[in-house]
DNA sequence: TAACCGACCTGATGGC
DNA sequence: TGCCATCAGGTCGGTT
């Protein structure tokens, strides 16, 4: 389930590799890998081809890899998503196929010689593109890994995560207070904050001590604030140990696990003992996916 | 327009 | 042992 701290280790392990490299041959195993590219496998491998990768770049939980000018053509990038399952491996020239391998680019780099940029996935919610690069709403570098204020196309809708330089503490403060809506599911959207998924939003919730259903607007500015600290606190400790693996579906480059799971204090421990009182984890459904909370700690504010 | 919900997808797991 | 149901959840489009 990668979220912000996972895609960012993806991202900072790509970009060595990817950095100058040149696209050799592109290889797609299934074209459910590319559902973001609309104009299908035979364009996306024609447009990729031959070209040069910049660096590696993230926002959210999206990718991207820009590519150098291709004659007069608008800025483009390859864009990414790895959905609930997906992986970017590097490996050596020819290396055996992945299990759950989509696409495979051969890369060539002026410093590393040959190797193979895999794309693997088993769920198939991920997906790959040659997306155009669009000028981002505030004139800020897109994202980590980048200094360009350019963003692919489909990425455009995606706010700022909360460890970006550019990110409007007020903005966010000020989208808790205008919805009713549950303060988890103003987490979980990413047109107002990105990077967040469900592990991350239980952790920040139970740090903040605040139930997950707890309305958005019943939260004062001074608690959405510490909450956004609590998120931020989160993801940079994710981040720190490599990001947080239940078993082989979050890997980084290398293949390798990160190590939050262990650091978890409410997700994935329902029945469990707080941490910090002791009481049992309750775990509840929330919008066809489950909730982890401290019923002590983390109360619903009284009504009215 | 905001809020909500189901579809997409595969593999692991548990119950019978 | 084998079959079936359930669960995991990010994003997007359709519905209310």
């Amino acid at each position: 389930m990668p979220e912000l701290p996972e895609v960012e280790v993806v991202r900072a392990g790509l970009a060595p590799a990817v950095t100058g490299a040149t696209v050799a041959a592109v290889v797609v195993d299934d074209a459910r890998a590319l559902t973001r590219h609309a104009a299908g496998v035979a364009d996306f491998c024609a447009r990729l081809t031959g070209r040069r990768m910049l660096g590696a770049a993230r926002r959210g939980k999206f990718l991207w890899f820009p590519l150098a000018p291709d004659g007069e053509g608008a800025p483009e990038a390859v864009l990414g998503h790895l959905g609930m399952s997906g992986q970017m491996l590097l490996r050596a020239a020819g290396a055996d196929r992945e299990r759950h391998e989509r696409v495979r680019l051969s890369l060539d780099h002026p410093l590393h010689g040959e190797l193979d940029l895999v794309f693997a996935d088993q769920r198939t919610f991920g997906s790959l593109a040659v997306d155009a690069l669009v000028p981002t709403d505030d004139g800020e570098p897109a994202g980590r890994g980048t200094l360009d204020p350019l963003l692919p196309a489909q990425a455009r809708h995606i706010a700022r995560d909360p460890l970006d330089p550019a990110f409007r503490d007020r903005a966010f403060v000020a989208a808790v207070s205008r919805t009713r809506s549950a303060i988890k599911r103003v987490l979980l959207d990413q047109g107002v904050v990105s990077g967040i998924g469900n592990i991350y939003a239980d952790e920040a919730l139970w740090s903040a001590r605040l139930h997950p259903e707890t309305p958005s607007d019943a939260i004062s500015s001074r608690r959405a604030g510490r909450l956004l600290a609590e998120v931020r606190a989160v993801l940079e400790r994710a981040l720190a140990e490599g990001g947080t693996s239940f078993d082989a579906q979050y890997v980084n480059v290398n293949g390798q696990a990160g190590y939050f799971a262990h650091s978890l204090n409410a997700y994935g421990r329902g029945g469990r003992p707080c941490p910090r009182c002791g009481r049992p984890i309750e775990r509840i459904a929330f919008t066809n996916r489950a909730s982890h909370f401290c019923p002590r700690c983390q109360r619903m504010p009284e009504a009215g």
